[in-house]
DNA sequence: TACGACTCTACAGAATTTCTACAGTTTTCC
DNA sequence: GGAAAACTGTAGAAATTCTGTAGAGTCGTA
């Protein structure tokens, strides 16, 4: 559950990572425009929290440099000055919410929250994609009410395929993230079929289509054509 | 899209060569400082992985030599000391991004992706040309709001195109681009227009315009008129 | 420690998709 | 018109993915 904190101020990014961390969300900061760019560049976040005021550039120029490349983080923008412009330039341009300085964290927190919630989960740690849920607190997959059991490796499948819906991921990438970097590999991914195999045969077994698509020669998709 | 990997520890070149084949990168390996040299001034790569501790020469040194002969390849330095000092001086001598031994290969990865698109794509993830929309992240081709299922070959020859797009491009440098150098090639470039042809087809049947252009005794181009 | 149940991975052969060589046809250029 | 270049459909080759099975590994419990 990462969520990227682009924020000049140190003490300020401080307190909102010490916060947001004890609520159980992975931070990472970036304190100038151009770290902020390359690490949206480089990764996905669940919800960006954006400074309009940067050194180096504006926020709302990232966010649309976000919408351009068809990135779906959620952001909320926290802002010093509390003109209604900022607010109305910035969720303009796409954000979820507005937040002006100064803020009580615990206000911030729990924006932060709905925007994940409203984007991808809907409330408990439940993430979902059509009619296939998954519960991240007890680590179950339900479809139509129903509990499929999952193993672990199968699970963490499902999640890896969920949490990058719509995108080709490939083989190996996928390899590392459900055997870590330990993976000796060997040229061969049997196991990955087996698992996917298995999976599949779960979930189509629930009542579920299929919406693990295999890209010959690329890798994995999980969409809905 | 040819990535160069610059590297004399097998082991570690052998993985990062397997995991970025399986993202779909052409790679190819060079281990001393003297095929890297010879391979740099023969081919043009997307990005060139450098490892700064090379067997019979700097790394450095190399990535001056690019420069003096404008070459405008990405540059990605890979290093083991972790000093201020090997990033500074790379970034300083031309490098694009610097990222330290032990890593992540996703992180890698990740990275290579984001010079390639900073540096042909004005960093942009999608690109386009008319109707035409291709999206680097979850590889797909759409156009008029329709996904087009593209092989392999066809989409990295559509990418080829459009990022040369208004250029006419030999069927050598096409064959390079989709099948690296160990292409036998004898003298045919048949299979290159059965994959043309399957590309137009493909496109046309989506109701797009046929923008390829045979250029008679050239190549091809990929242009409105 | 031993047992059983469950999970993971390796293997081999089948099925599928993509690639490319070939032969014949059409187009282009001079 | 003739030669070279480009195009097309087809079929076999090659690569990739799928499947069932079996043995190895893991975990909890008695």
């Amino acid at each position: 559950m990462k969520v990227l904190i682009i924020e000049d101020e140190k003490n300020l990014s401080d307190s909102i990572c010490q916060y947001l961390a004890d609520e159980n969300f992975l931070c990472e900061v970036a304190d100038t425009f151009d770290t902020a760019m390359e690490k949206i560049s480089l990764y996905d976040y669940m919800c960006i929290i954006l400074d309009i005021n940067l050194p180096g550039g504006s926020g709302l120029e990232l966010l649309k440099e976000l919408k351009r490349n068809n990135k779906n983080d959620g952001v909320l923008i926290i802002s010093a000055r509390n003109s209604l412009d900022d607010k109305v330039y910035g969720l303009k341009a796409g954000a979820d919410d507005y937040l002006s300085k100064p803020f009580y964290l615990p206000e911030l927190s729990a924006r932060v929250a709905a925007i994940i919630r409203r984007k991808s989960f809907n409330g408990n740690n439940i993430i979902t994609f059509e009619e296939l849920q998954l519960n991240l607190g007890d680590k179950t997959a339900i479809v139509n009410d129903q509990v499929i059991d999952l193993t672990r490796k199968e699970y963490d499948l499902l999640l890896y395929f969920i949490s990058n819906k719509n995108k080709v991921i490939s083989k190996s990438a996928i390899a590392e993230h459900i055997c870590g970097d330990e993976m000796d590999l060997s040229g061969s991914y049997d196991f990955l079929y087996s698992h996917i195999k298995n999976l599949r045969k779960k979930l189509l077994q629930s009542g579920c289509p299929d919406y693990i698509r295999s890209v010959y020669g690329m890798g994995y998709k999980l969409s809905l054509s």
